[in-house]
DNA sequence: GTTTTATATGTAAGTATTGACATATGGTTC
DNA sequence: GAACCATATGTCAATACTTACATATAAAAC
């Protein structure tokens, strides 16, 4: 099984959806750690029911194109279950803007600073998302008695790391125009 | 070009180096936030050179194997130089642990745990070897006058992205840890 | 003496992901 | 009336990366 498969998988865990519902889910930075296209989905979702991890039922439609919703199944749910405790590696870290501050003596400190200033202000602005949905989640989660085994959990401590993220990636990005300005005005 | 040529380019901007050299420089977490295998970089060499952005000596050797140095060329550091500047999306985040962090709701606990006991000794270990290293690094920069066009200060910019990175993912990890701790005695 | 390790360079098959192509419905905007 | 957008599901080619296969030298460990 593939980590897009547990994805899948993972969400359904908390309720039906179509294909389409996911690829919302997953094409953006909204709530959580993992994205695809749906290009990518289909066919992985096409794999989980043939292997049994899902069923799906067909739902016409009349003011809409007609859909597929799919269900995880007892099968799904004991290898996602097995799967969630499961070791697994450090993922590898692969970022261009780093890449880039590595060569950053080669650039002049003026032409640079606007890099650094635009992905200063995209992870501010993702942080702020982060943590009024973060509120929210908060708000939900007390009302289940914030109890460990309720997805609202699960939505907290992926959305505690995001803000972690974040915040820490806008500060190395205003900490790197700091030595830029510095640079500059010497 | 892709991002790895950059990669490639940006270290031989420093250095001639042989194949070799540089996968061991991006085989694992030293003092870079890239990583690629020698069966990635040797082909990615070859097309650096059908390009002209790197020249190739080779070199005889008794005691070992012959091999081959790479040196870049004006035209590769024309385009290292225009790429450095040149705007960058921001990364895709795809982490499993953070996702299995999603799907805790469904796990006991107690079999949870470790796996976050595990990562966070992983995080606070690498955090611990880039600290070191930046204490090294911040002294070679030093001697130069702490100027923003020596490849010291490229290093330590990637290092210091490095260490923010480690501190905030073990600190998540014991986060994590304190919530399932409190789950388990509750 | 045999195995293992470090040096040194490659290829090939498979997987994961992206971007483009493809089609259809119905409502909204211009 | 035409163009565009959200819903809805798919395929295909290309790229990026991993894992395994493949070979050769010489020193060091056992």
């Amino acid at each position: 099984m593939t980590t897009l498969g547990h994805v899948l998988l993972g969400l359904l865990a908390r309720a039906p959806a179509s294909g389409y519902d996911l690829a919302q889910k997953l094409k953006g930075p909204v709530d959580f750690f993992w994205q695809a296209r749906h290009s990518q989905i289909y066919p992985e979702l096409a794999r989980l029911e043939q292997d049994g991890y899902v069923v799906v039922q067909h739902v016409p439609q009349t003011e809409r194109p007609d859909k597929k919703i799919y269900r995880i199944t007892d099968a799904g749910t004991t290898v996602l279950k097995a799967w969630v405790i499961a070791p697994v590696e450090v993922p590898v870290v692969r970022d261009e803007l780093v890449l880039k501050a590595y060569c950053l003596w080669l650039a002049h400190p003026a032409a640079a600073i606007e890099l650094f200033r635009a992905h200063a202000h995209h992870h501010t602005e993702l942080l702020a998302r982060y943590q009024r949905n973060q509120g929210w989640l908060l708000e939900q989660w007390a009302t289940e008695g914030r109890r460990i085994d309720s997805p609202w959990f699960g939505s907290i401590a992926s959305i505690q790391r995001g803000i972690g993220y974040e915040q820490e990636y806008a500060a190395w990005c205003r900490w790197m125009i700091e030595q830029l300005e510095q640079a500059i005005s010497d």
